[in-house]
DNA sequence: CAAAGTTGTAATATGATATATTACAACCAT
DNA sequence: ATGGTTGTAATATATCATATTACAACTTTG
């Protein structure tokens, strides 16, 4: 299993917006042409992102405005708002049919949750740590070397 | 997306092998019984838990034996042991192609993969920290207060 | 203001993958 | 020898992620 690429996609619209951010056109086609993702996806992944709050758009006019600094976009930000993993379910999936008339298939929920959800926070928080001008930094970074 | 149940399983079966250990013909179909999974399923688990040298088995004989104590089984262990993550791809599934000639989607690899890989490493050492051990003591704990 | 471009979203198709199931050879225990 | 068990292959089923088609609502441009 892996974490959906929506996650990595959202990631690289945001970097691609703010790097092309002078420029026109900057549409779900070109995005798609950037990421080697269908277009429609695209328009979904923003539409989280924009309830998110993490950036805004107009119907029928091109491009998406940021409504903060890639600094103070964390990748849990990222994360969440485009539904990585599921609120309900967790990141583990759960066998779901223990026998409860077992003594270990009846308690053994009682005795992982807690510590499945210990591991998920541990994710959750080192995601907190990175933000997307971390990424943004190293593509700029990248493209200046390899420029000379 | 979830991580396969086949880790929630494995910890399932480890706790029940010990659960269960003065008893009698605690084979795949009893343990399909007490986790509610098909027992192919469960031979298949513990395939991977013997190949990991976690447990040893023989063919046609009933049951398994651990090799180890469970306080020396970490949800790492398990983790790895059952594939819950495939090793060559990781936890993030990257978009897979990101257009090379654009500035953005020809660098976005080489700035990403180091901080998925971060978070990825944060969750196993979390793993790490956790036995199968934690969590017999919580289904004992359970049963023995339930039981008065 | 008409034409062309764009977003937002629904509906459906396709593909990948996890789990279940069937089947059976190899082996053990009684 | 009979019945139970493991190990494993082959196949089926179900679920879900992504792609695609379609189009209404809206904006921009000439």
């Amino acid at each position: 299993m892996q974490i959906t690429s929506r996650f990595t996609i959202a990631v690289h619209i945001l970097t691609a917006i703010d790097f092309f951010k002078d420029m026109d056109r900057v549409n779900s086609e070109f995005l798609a042409g950037s990421t080697g993702v269908n277009p429609v996806i695209i328009r979904t992944v923003i539409s989280r992102l924009r309830e998110a709050g993490i950036l805004s758009t107009q119907r029928g006019s091109s491009g998406a405005n940021l409504t903060k600094p890639l600094s103070e976009i964390t990748f849990y930000d990222i994360y969440k708002a485009v539904d990585s993993v599921d609120e309900q379910e967790g990141l583990f999936h759960f066998h779901e049919q223990p026998n409860p008339d077992c003594p270990v298939g009846g308690n053994i929920h009682k005795a992982l949750d807690g510590k499945l959800d210990e591991i998920q926070v541990a994710m959750e928080e080192r995601m907190k740590l990175i933000t997307v001008q971390d990424v943004a930094d190293d593509v700029l970074r990248t493209v200046q070397k390899t420029r000379k």
